[in-house]
DNA sequence: CATTTCAAGTCCCAAATGGAACTATAATTG
DNA sequence: CAATTATAGTTCCATTTGGGACTTGAAATG
């Protein structure tokens, strides 16, 4: 191993640095190497080191899906949706909101109206207890996002959400429609 | 539906920009409510548009999953690793990556062999073939996070960089441990 | 207005995923 | 240096996931 001399008595910078930031030691040669999708790999990494476990908490604590609380987070911000708006907006396949919405019917936290112009699309909206379900998660999201966001300066900050939001604007150039 | 009126004709405004941007019609007001989590709801949103879909056509034509092929990266860019330097540096359960090693392995994409210091562990490296699967794969992922980028300036993009970089350098204080 | 094509949503099933229990080796401690 | 605790890695199994086929209703075509 990279780590290991003889004498393991564990590496001395590495545990000066307190902490194991064997971390950072492994992920900087490798963002250092040209030609490497840096900015994909570590969005990505986002998503396993931070949405990831969010998600696994909000099941235990609320026993909702991913694409459930996702659910329940657009009709909270877009009062009336069909199934397949949800699908566009969060980038999931069809089967599975499909599965998300039948079980949020089922537990009383979304309701459905028939679509008076289209017969075959259904109009979703929430209902109440749905809202609170989806406040109490909702501030599970913000405070670990502000955990993830401390180390930037409030221009940094508004320089990301700058930077997304230019990147969610030229979406269609880029983006895999599911 | 919020789209329909009465004759639908389609929304003139809808059509008018130019192909369905009923994804930014969805997204933006979800973006303007206060206290939302801005930035984790956008990056969860790159994973799904951008990532999934890479995978997806990297499992087709390579056969490789997500684990794989990420696994395959780490060994391209840090020569040799053992399983938990791999769960580390990619956020991954030890279970996944275990999986995925055997596959590799199999397949003779990568070697092992014992550590000398460790009997429990292996030492990872990649094999001719492994690096030569990586470089196809690097190469989609290149042009697709180019595409993705594309809307973004050149000094944009070396702030981009810079904010990732600050936010993986923190990575302790807020990441999740698998 | 019959026929064909397309879109919304559901269902089925094979595959992927990950928690938890387990094995084996290493480190710690009294 | 036995007993205990911790770590690397594997196996098992229940759950989640998503492609694809299918059903029903809307639009387009001739």
């Amino acid at each position: 191993m990279t780590t290991a001399k003889k004498s393991r008595k564990a590496d001395p910078r590495g545990a000066a640095t307190r902490g194991s930031s064997r971390f950072l030691e492994l992920l900087e040669p490798m963002m250092a190497a040209p030609g490497v999708a840096r900015d994909a790999y570590r969005i990505s990494l986002v998503g396993n080191f931070f949405n990831g476990p969010i998600y696994l908490v909000i099941q235990k604590q609320f026993g909702l899906l991913r694409d459930e609380i996702n659910t329940l987070f657009c009709l909270a911000h877009f009062p009336e949706l069909s199934q397949t708006d949800i699908c566009l907006v969060m980038g999931r396949p069809k089967n599975s909101v499909s599965r998300a919405i039948s079980r949020l019917l089922q537990r009383g936290l979304i309701a459905v109206r028939d679509d008076p112009d289209d017969g075959r699309k259904g109009v979703l909206s929430l209902r109440p207890e749905g809202y609170r379900l989806y406040q109490d998660t909702r501030r599970l999201f913000e405070e670990r996002e502000a955990q993830m966001l401390a180390s930037l300066t409030k221009a940094d900050r508004a320089t990301l959400d700058r930077l997304l939001t230019k990147i969610m604007a030229s979406h269609e150039d880029w983006s895999e429609l599911f």
